[in-house]
DNA sequence: GCTCGCTTCGTAATCGATTGCATAAAGCCT
DNA sequence: AGGCTTTATGCAATCGATTACGAAGCGAGC
């Protein structure tokens, strides 16, 4: 049996498609009868909607997709979280899309960002703009886009963001306020705003503290676990050490701590760590991390909120492009008083 | 400017739209100078399809949807991660709901399945047909439908899973062959197939090997790091305790190593503990967690071949219905050799 | 020269819902 | 009663691509 079709539910309630369409979506444009016999017709006949004719005569695609760099990563899987939650209930549908999946190709990406599949972007890659005009085919209108956590300053769109710089600043006070003079930092990827933020951000921190900034003690990462991994390598080389690192994420700090733990070096009694984003798994590591909080779920949930705006039509005014959530610091056990002279 | 269609393309390469339909689609049934007109006239107009028309056209819609129940947890990215590229190699979108989002009802989600916006499903939610049976409109047709992980034995649809048995006998033996002759296990959450299965390996595992199985060695969870955590505040509660537990996740694993950690009991010196999955952290946990290594990516292309298969109208034989990936035990430090008489 | 077969291409119907415009009915006022 | 406004509904065009069917063109074989 085929699936029934609006002229099949006109049909069953007597009346034209163009009235069972009304009833459907303007209620307040139907006599209550009418609307009435349509209701029934459409739960007898077990009707639903064919979501291509829908999107094909409005002109939309009811759908919203969220680019994610590398879906692997559980970093983002909470910031996903937040936006599907949010765009479901407008009754949108959410499409994922990992821009750096080894096996699947940029350009892929970008030709489907093209095909009209989505009425808005929400990129958690900030450097999307720069695929996209590296890539050939350019030229061509992407929909309505909100950065989610990272950014590009080379384009004009909204995004959501937290305070990176700040995080940065309360992590140096906290170690400041422990007695640590000697801070370090591992860094995220180049050609990261991210990095770039905290980084700038913790080093303007030290200078505010006149506190030392010394190239060797800032270690190269790009968020992972292994690049902590690496740092621990080259934290246990130098021969004058800093007694606090702050790590650009929690997951460098954990591959840090894990490092320096196969050297039978302590954490906190012989240097102490501060992560960054407060990934669910920081207050069960051991020790427990103290790291900057990032509120992701509501960093997704804003960044949805704000694409619903782009997408329904609402012009965003310039002193709404940009949305800074709060970060806050979360002190637990992997942070204590500095214990050299 | 208005997006160019495809009657633009036709009249530029001064042909019919049948002609650029089939020039794009099956390139083979047209002329070669035919089709070197129409790729040009393509360029030029940088004509892209609509989704939407094909769709309709097509009575398909060219996306797959995917169930995760809770998006955020770390634990389904990478397998999403899996089906995701292979989809993507296919030209599938992938859309992504969350089954278990506390503010998205559960009935949205199943008028969601309903409304044809899919050609087909993996489902990371073996409770998927409960959910749907028990919701009142139901009786309509969903799509082809492929379990991953989990999986339902009141519906046959197919599943990709691993040999959780397998996994946890592996466990066991791996403790016992430590010495280990007090197991205990950390269960998932009730009502869950994978639940079952682990406990009545690790049940059947005892069994074999005369070792006890006591009842209040076995411990309420549901993979979360929570319940290891509460798990762990019953264990200290013990007047004896086993010294090896066996928990159904890594991130319980966590829980129950952390909630220990509090007390000062040490893994492994005091207690062995092995996990489930080999999360990416597992390795980097302190101490490094031994536990059953999950393919993950590799249960999420599985399943993504396997309903491309279906959606292409390919019929699944009986004895194809079932895919049962191999686990692997993966030693860390987590376990040690039974210090007690 | 004629027929047959193959390749290539165009015409027009079709997918299913939405919506501008027109019409009919009903109510209201003078 | 006649004219005017308001409300409710139907007719038919439309969104943009695909494809069944048939026609035209061409070469080969007799």
């Amino acid at each position: 049996m085929r699936a029934p079709r609006i002229t099949d539910v006109a049909k069953m309630a007597g009346v034209s498609t163009a009235t069972v369409s009304r009833a459907l979506n303007q209620p307040d444009s139907v006599a209550e009868t009418t609307r009435q016999s349509v209701a029934d017709a459409v739960a007898k006949t077990g009707y639903r909607i064919n979501i291509a004719a829908q999107n094909l005569r409005r002109q939309r695609s009811g759908a919203v997709v969220v680019l994610v760099p590398n879906l692997g990563n559980p970093f983002f899987s909470e910031i996903l979280s937040g936006v599907e939650a949010t765009l479901a209930a407008k009754g949108l549908s959410v499409l994922i899309a990992d821009t750096k999946h080894p096996s699947v190709p940029t350009g892929l990406v970008i030709e489907y960002l093209q095909s009209r599949r989505a009425d808005g972007i929400v990129s958690l890659d900030g450097n999307l703009p720069d695929l996209v005009s590296a890539y050939p085919g350019s030229g061509h209108a992407l929909p309505p886009i909100v950065y989610a956590c990272e950014w590009n300053d080379a384009v004009d769109s909204p995004s959501i963001r937290v305070d990176n710089a700040k995080g940065a600043a309360m992590a140096v006070a906290h170690l400041a306020s422990l007695g640590h003079i000697r801070l370090g930092h591992i860094c995220g990827p180049e050609n990261n705003i991210l990095t770039r933020e905290r980084r700038d951000g913790f080093v303007a921190a030290l200078r505010s503290r006149h506190l030392d900034v010394r190239p060797d003690w800032f270690f190269a990462g790009d968020f992972s676990i292994a690049s902590g991994r690496r740092a621990a390598g080259e934290w246990l080389r130098l021969r004058q050490r800093p007694t606090a690192v702050f790590c650009a994420s929690d997951e460098t700090a954990f591959g840090f701590i894990s490092g320096l733990h196969d050297a039978a070096v302590r954490v906190p009694e012989d240097v102490s760590v501060v992560g960054f984003d407060d990934i669910e798994i920081a207050r069960h590591y051991i020790p427990p991390l103290t790291t900057i909080r990032q509120p992701r779920a509501e960093i997704g949930a804003a960044a949805a909120r704000k694409l619903i705006q782009m997408v329904e039509g609402e012009k965003t005014s310039e002193n709404d492009k940009m949305e800074i959530l709060p970060v806050r610091l979360v002190v637990r056990s992997s942070t204590a008083p500095c214990s050299q002279d």
